[in-house]
DNA sequence: TATAATTATGTAAACGATTGCATAAATTTG
DNA sequence: CAAATTTATGCAATCGTTTACATAATTATA
């Protein structure tokens, strides 16, 4: 019923439970031959590290905590998706909790958390609902913090950001590269319109942004570029201009953010950008690796990825022609 | 920097470590007052539970597995939101691991999983891959599993299944009530077509199944109803049949599988079967619940979730007065 | 060949909670 | 009031690892 222990193979070998942990755990000191022989009977056996006794005894639990403020959103799936896969390949446990976005609800989730002695905690804040208190309380526990999506407000703690500000810059740039000289922002995603905006005045384009699709029907006329803040919203866009027979991406061309799989349900296809979540994935369980197997404490770091712009046809305004001349 | 112990509120207090430890747990034997000294003190010093202690001493992890072959999908996702609320309203840790529905990854994953000992296992399994030695050594182990949307075939392992069969029953008749004479099933999901194919047999409805739209395309004349295995095909249908003029729902009533955002970012707003993954979800913690309570194995029981017709504009096809008469 | 140095293993004490059993305190009973 | 019960607490072992320290076995050095 019970599952083999360190004592069950030693009492098998007839050595000692101290031989047979290092063994496993390939301890310098141990003949190679011994460890041969541990390991190949840990393995007849079914042996499987108990990692809760483990946890105890050395205070590492080797679990990482998630905090999402809700695991159903597309880019948190994507997210948890790939640091799930990363984090177990390094032979670390993921356990994921949902902070619906709000200081209780993130407080019951560490609490919840801190009772299984997590080592490490990934961070997706919403709205700077965070409250200081309880992440300086984590790093006077000697959890290793990193925070996505929202820079850390506490000492030592790392934070990766997706660099919204510089998507809304490239998608101006591609747009212009594309020819369009009236842009259109429509969407409430303030960082991304932040870029938008700096990037179009910078480059004195005649542009506007619209918190709706109904605010910039009105003024329709005359835009010939269109950015939305994400991918639904870019997908009603482009189902209104069909059936105003405005032609994408000929008299307007559309961008927008996500890269869901919304932008190839779309008739017209429509360029997005992608917020390269697997990348970040990547980055954090890095950076948490590094804070946790760093006997002091790093000088915190922050760190931007930068969205990939997916190009499709809603864009694909330049002719070939044109094309290759700038290139 | 370490979080307080048992210990630490029994010094304060100069109490035993069992006294503080029976407080906590609201033995029968304690006396209230000393329950309330003792609460009060550990609310103090902020103490948090080692469940990591607990687990290794009672031998209960109180740890519960949840294997997905995907973390991304639509319906995971949905599903494991709900799995996380109701597991850790009842003090459980849930621990998410993905098996990309291959065998293979099937054990990997219950492999990692096992490192923590876990009470139970939530197993999505996919086509069939779910392989039985490992599922019945889970069981030597103790470990209380749960299948989804698979019947288990290992002895005292429970459960729980959409109803696909019964929803693609619903959808015919929903259809039929609408006045459709002529349906058409677009998609391969067998067991939804498998409970189409029925109810139209069975209501002596004319009917033809198609594996995808294009195949659909050549005979449309005459179908009056038509039912898709997923959101995704019935956007891109609703899309196609826009551009070709023919009229939702009155030419053809539509109704789909899924009730993702997708429907709602159609023209035609679409009709589409719920499988009600947050009603799964809490009946699937109802269930381990008990077989984590159970001191012997309960027998294996097998549940269905019935699916919900979400109706919206792409079936409506009926007149009031019609409709009227039928309630 | 004795001694030192090196290499390999064993012994036993942690980690922090829970719990069977012993004991002490309070209450009831004869 | 002593004995028997009931109620409340303490003692100490235990869960399965890891690891500092002690010791044994082997090899190198003088």
């Amino acid at each position: 019923m019970d599952s083999a222990k360190l004592s069950d193979i030693a009492k098998a070998l007839n050595v000692s439970v101290a031989t047979v942990s290092r063994s496993l755990n390939n301890h310098p000191l141990i003949k190679e031959e011994t460890k041969k022989v541990v390991k190949r009977m840990a393995e007849r056996m079914g042996y499987q590290s108990n990692k809760i006794a483990a946890a105890l005894r050395t205070g590492d639990s080797n679990i990482v905590g998630v905090l999402v403020p809700d695991l159903q959103q597309e880019e948190t799936s994507h997210f948890i998706k790939i640091l799930e896969q990363e984090l177990r390949s390094l032979g670390l446990h993921a356990i994921f909790a949902q902070s619906e976005g709000t200081a209780k609800g993130e407080r019951d989730a560490v609490k919840h958390l801190m009772k299984l002695r997590i080592d490490g905690l990934i961070v997706m804040p919403t709205n700077g609902s965070t409250n200081l208190r309880l992440h300086r309380d984590l790093k006077k526990q000697g959890v290793k913090e990193i925070f996505i999506n929202e820079v850390a407000k506490v000492p030592h703690v790392h934070s990766l950001l997706v660099d919204y500000a510089c998507g809304g810059a490239f998608a101006v740039r591609h747009l212009i590269d594309q020819g369009c000289e009236k842009m259109a922002f429509i969407g409430e995603q303030k960082i991304i319109e932040g870029g938008f905006q700096k990037e179009c005045t910078e480059k004195e384009m005649i542009h506007e942004s619209f918190a709706e699709i109904d605010d910039w029907k009105q003024k329709k006329q005359g835009f010939d570029g269109v950015i939305c803040a994400n991918d639904r919203i870019a997908l009603e866009l482009s189902l209104f201009l069909a059936k105003e027979g405005i032609q994408l991406p000929v008299q307007v061309a559309l961008v927008s953010f996500g890269n869901t799989v919304l932008c190839e349900l779309s008739p017209i296809p429509i360029s997005s950008m992608d917020f390269q979540y697997d990348l970040l994935a990547k980055q954090v369980v890095n950076q948490m690796l590094l804070s946790l197997n760093a006997r002091r404490k790093l000088p915190a770091s922050t760190q931007y990825i930068p969205p990939k712009l997916v190009i499709r046809k809603s864009s694909q305004k330049a002719k070939i022609g044109w094309k290759l001349k700038v290139d």
